[in-house]
DNA sequence: GGTTAAAGTGATAATCATTTTCAATAGGGG
DNA sequence: CCCCTATTGAAAATGATTATCACTTTAACC
């Protein structure tokens, strides 16, 4: 839900005794209305678009306020860029990236995410998030 | 073994054509005789102790023809540094990683393992390589 | 062992993504 | 409307890594 993220931002900001912001308002715009992995500079131009007089310091400043309040989250491939996905609530999803084309596929499951508690625990470990990548060849590259 | 790892990579440096130096060999000693992750700064301090005319443009060239031969593995937990690791043969571990010392442990776990190549396999993806980590307080951090 | 082409080196400059600085501007509570 | 503080854009700074280039070294061949 769009409306829900928009919320979520305003409280966050009202919370932290931070500013609304015409900028701010574009770019979670601009965030909101595309589809699951952003890089920065791909949401730069986005913005630039829309409004061509932001600068590329607020859109990393700001992106960096969407992963503070919990509606972004930042991933990294190890490319040196980040980029940065959508949360839906409750959910927690990881990717399966092809080597050859780059798609990303997203999926989820249980049963990995109970073992890996599992295993943390057995080393003293609480865990607070984690990252989960399969690198391989998808079904279209191997036609 | 050490010494396998020695041969592994002057067998590389031979098909590739490629030669036989003092700095690779200072580089690749100071690799073999560190435990497992190391920083390409981390590295380039050890080298410089052992021989200071090395640079460290020399440093990273070598240990990317480490991860070429295979006796190294890049890693990287988003902090923008990368880290080498050693390969063990038939190998692959995880990592934990705690947020609040960066204490780095690994783990294994077959049924994760095969998990992460059933979800895959329901994606019509063939995986070739993973990586998990868990984020989270380490136990000493927790006392 | 000497010759030589190709690879390797160190220093430095360049690059790339990201962060900081700073002077100017703009929210928003009072 | 005022004032304090947050915010902004542009430009400079940063930090990690890579490319360049003149010089040196390796190793195949005689």
């Amino acid at each position: 839900m769009k409306s829900s993220k928009k919320k979520l931002f305003r409280e966050f900001i009202a919370r932290k005794g931070l500013k609304t912001t015409r900028q701010r308002d574009t770019v979670l715009d601009c965030f909101l209305s595309s589809d699951h992995h952003m890089s920065t500079e791909e949401l730069y131009l986005k913005v630039r678009a829309k409004n061509s007089t932001i600068g590329f310091a607020t859109v990393y400043r700001t992106l960096k306020l969407f992963a503070e309040s919990g509606i972004a989250r930042e991933i990294h491939f190890g490319d040196g860029q980040t980029r940065y996905e959508h949360v839906e609530e409750g959910e927690h999803h990881d990717h399966l990236i092809c080597t050859r084309c780059g798609a990303v596929t997203e999926f989820e499951n249980e049963t990995i995410e109970r073992l890996q508690a599992e295993v943390a625990e057995q080393f003293g470990f609480v865990v607070e998030k984690h990252r989960l990548e399969l690198y391989g060849i998808c079904s279209k590259c191997r036609k």
